[in-house]
DNA sequence: ATTTGATTACGAAATCATTCGTAGTTAAAA
DNA sequence: TTTTAACTACGAATGATTTCGTAATCAAAT
């Protein structure tokens, strides 16, 4: 139906979305049981979420085996850049160090989480390859 | 209908409180014309939302003049922390360095907001009224 | 005083998202 | 082979949000 990125997922789709990044391909099922530890919802509820996501071309879906197998068709990345953008445009006027702030005010970060955000900053500031993300990450 | 912060604004209520937060007290007509720079949108429906917002109780309002004129109940503050929260938790699994580092990432700060966010930082590791915003705000 | 134009109130249609029941299919167990 | 259990497809009910038309009211201009 679509081709890929300006698609925006609902509040609900957001929530399978991170299952299955978190899990990597999954089913119904198996996605449906993560899905209960944190709410009620039946069944065939999150498998028709599942087919109308892929039909708006926001999963793949591999048929092959009878129960079929989800994959998400968007990046993380791509939608929390999304969401980032989102709000720094509409709440913060375009200013990144004003949510900063607010993020910083109002979520403890450790020591490290600290230390890694100057460590950052200073990259930044020096043009040390300030576009990758320096980060050992996962 | 209620009393305060626990309401969640849909999109389209949140555009209009961020007109009224951005240009203060306005009438249905003023919100109108400067959403209409935006986006389509009949008069009428501009104002059943705003209507709507009012039975909420998201939205104040002066009716003694013939043209009403409303006021954001809720606070940008809330909102945005709302926002940042909702972000952190749902996207970034409750680290606000994932979050800072993707806004620093696809944003470009300007050096005084990099500044700024380095004197933040030192501020918290040395507990200087980590709290208290030191920033001179606006 | 009448007309004109802008305003509010309000019902209701249109759209979109969510939830669920039922039917049909398949695979495995009995 | 028959039964049972799990699965997909899909229609449709429900619920929420958004959009808009119409009627009534008011104020200003004619």
């Amino acid at each position: 139906m679509n081709n890929s990125e300006l698609m925006k997922p609902t509040a609900s789709e957001m929530e399978i979305l991170q299952i299955l990044w978190e899990e990597g391909d999954s089913t119904v099922r198996e996605v449906h049981d993560i899905l209960s530890r944190k709410k009620a919802a039946g069944y065939t509820t999150t498998l028709k979420l599942m087919q109308i996501m892929h039909d708006k071309g926001l999963l793949h879906r591999n048929d092959e085996a009878r129960s079929h197998v989800y994959t998400a068709a968007v990046k993380k990345e791509s939608m929390q850049k999304q969401a980032v953008s989102k709000i720094i445009n509409g709440m913060f006027k375009g200013s990144p160090a004003k949510l900063i702030m607010h993020a910083l005010g109002n979520h403890k970060a450790t020591k490290e989480e600290i230390a890694e955000i100057k460590e950052y900053l200073y990259e930044m500031e020096n043009n040390v390859s300030a576009k990758t993300k320096s980060t050992s990450k996962k």
